[in-house]
DNA sequence: CACCAGGCAAGTA
DNA sequence: TACTTGCATGGT
């Protein structure tokens, strides 16, 4: 069976198992790429307050974000955990929104997808993962999220080298995979719903709806 | 009480 | 290049 083959089985299964995710939380692009840097290193629950109290001071717009000061937006976002440096990082993106692309999420997005990322990267507090849950997630792009997660489901599955960093699994799947927003979108999700729900760590706990299924267990 | 949560950047050897 | 540390709240 090849390795295709393999994932979109795995695929099917997850989403037997847990339905449509409908990923990622949020009302806007803009509030999908607040909360992508809001979640670094920081459970969802801890953003969901702080974009929750970004609603009530109204600031979930690009316009005021690019006016606010860091400090009272620091203070707004503080449940999410390393305020001062994520106001600083939200900054950073919605400065670069503002100032070159007119304010306007639609004409970042015009950019090609490698020109798009690089320049994501190329901000200061935007890493791999943030930058692709961003191009994913609020762009629409076809980019698969590495994570956390995704390196726990892959270890437990035996489809993980120690050797594997974030680029080598993202290859592994975009490499195997059709280019597909959504297939990308959906089995992301799904990888969370499962590891949160079963996989706490390694290795693989028995009642993993994975573990029963033949497939997986490579027969 | 310790430890973790949907990372990243900067510093050190 | 390959580690290590700072960032900080809130839940378990």
């Amino acid at each position: 069976m090849s390795t295709q083959q393999r994932l979109l089985n795995i695929f099917d299964t997850l989403l037997s198992a847990f339905g449509t995710r409908h990923w990622w939380p949020g009302d806007s692009p803009l509030e999908i790429i607040v909360g992508a840097v809001l979640t670094q290193n920081t459970s969802w629950k801890n953003v969901a307050k702080a974009i929750g109290n970004m609603k009530i001071h109204g600031i979930m717009d690009l316009d005021r974000l690019y006016k606010i000061e860091q400090d009272e937006l620091a203070e707004i976002i503080r449940s999410a955990g390393f305020f001062n440096i994520k106001s600083k990082r939200l900054k950073n993106i919605i400065n670069i929104i503002h100032d070159v692309f007119d304010g306007s999420i639609d004409n970042l997005n015009k950019l090609e997808i490698t020109e798009l990322r690089e320049l994501l990267l190329n901000i200061n507090g935007i890493g791999p993962e943030t930058a692709d849950s961003i191009l994913l997630y609020a762009l629409d792009r076809p980019v698969f999220v590495v994570d956390a997660y995704t390196k726990r489901f892959l270890k437990n599955h035996d489809l993980y080298q120690e050797s594997s960093d974030y680029h080598d699994i993202q290859r592994y799947f975009q490499g195997h995979l059709p280019s597909d927003r959504y297939l990308f979108n959906e089995f992301h999700a799904l990888i969370v719903a499962l590891c949160q729900m079963y996989c706490k760590k390694t290795p693989l706990c028995s009642d993993c709806p994975l573990s029963a299924d033949k497939v997986v267990t490579n027969r």
